[in-house]
DNA sequence: CTTGTGCCCTGACCGC
DNA sequence: TGCGGTCAGGGCACAA
């Protein structure tokens, strides 16, 4: 489930939660979740330290520990992280814990594809994976021309440009869906034949889907009026009324609705 | 460069 | 009710 708009609001919670708060104790009911360093040496580190930041960058989450550590971590499919007391009882497939006086930050992962590794700020582009992100769609630095640029001699299908992480950063099944559904184009649609206005109604429709979603989220609401409310089987689309389409496109389950995409 | 496949895991769901 | 097959919103390696 998460992506760019879920993991922005997770940090927002988290930043409330627990900064500058001091770790005080680590628990690993699952060791694999930790990618590195090793599962021993991972709680010895974390000890002691307090919390000076909580960031993002495309879906993963970032948080800045003193001494210039930072704990780089990816929800993937089925992960999610809640601050909690530490009395409340364990949810099922709970893989970390990192808890703080009376409460307790809990990463849990039914699928386990989640993990988190512990980084030197000064090391975080050798991270593989974060490395390799693309531009940031909320950031100023993402601008029509940027898009145009990335756009420029590329060819395939509009879906799957918006999942690549290496061109844009967060954009996931879910929201590429979404985007597309705004602006009015078919997932299949190829790069090459968007006309300038297309162009567009695509970067904008970038830009207000997470911008929204983001603050939705962030105030634990849900979407109304959008593809997102109506993805399901037998849906119907919130514009015309005609029944959304379910295809594979860029290898991923795709709806959208046939009438209003071109 | 682009697309497709399989894989990492677990659980929900469907049809028999 | 039980069983097996299929599928899931991510990302990566690899092949064509």
């Amino acid at each position: 489930m998460p992506e760019l708009p879920d993991v922005e609001a997770l940090a927002r919670r988290l930043r409330q939660r627990i900064l500058r708060r001091r770790i005080t104790r680590v628990a690993l009911p699952d060791p694999s979740v930790v990618r590195s360093p090793r599962p021993s040496v991972f709680g010895r580190r974390l000890r002691g330290r307090s919390i000076r930041d909580v960031g993002r960058r495309g879906k993963y989450f970032l948080v800045h520990l003193s001494g210039g550590l930072v704990i780089v971590g990816h929800l993937r499919m089925t992960g999610d992280i809640a601050v909690v007391r530490r009395t409340d009882p364990l949810r099922p497939h709970t893989r970390l814990m990192i808890g703080f006086d009376g409460d307790e930050l809990r990463f849990v992962d039914q699928r386990r594809f989640g993990h988190v590794e512990l980084v030197g700020a000064r090391a975080l582009d050798t991270v593989s994976g974060l490395r390799r992100l693309g531009v940031e769609p909320l950031d100023p630095a993402f601008t029509p021309a940027r898009l145009r640029a990335l756009l420029r001699g590329r060819r395939g299908a509009l879906k799957a440009l918006l999942l690549r992480q290496d061109l844009i950063a967060g954009i996931g099944n879910i929201f590429a869906d979404e985007i597309l559904y705004q602006a009015r184009l078919h997932p299949a649609r190829q790069i090459r034949t968007l006309r300038p206005l297309e162009i567009g109604a695509f970067y904008r429709s970038i830009r207000r889907v997470l911008r929204r979603a983001v603050r939705a989220l962030s105030r634990r609401r849900g979407a109304e009026g959008t593809l997102l409310a109506v993805r399901a089987p037998g849906g119907v689309c919130p514009r015309c009324g005609g029944p959304l389409r379910v295809a594979r496109i860029a290898g991923r389950t795709t709806y959208f609705c046939p009438r209003c995409q071109r």
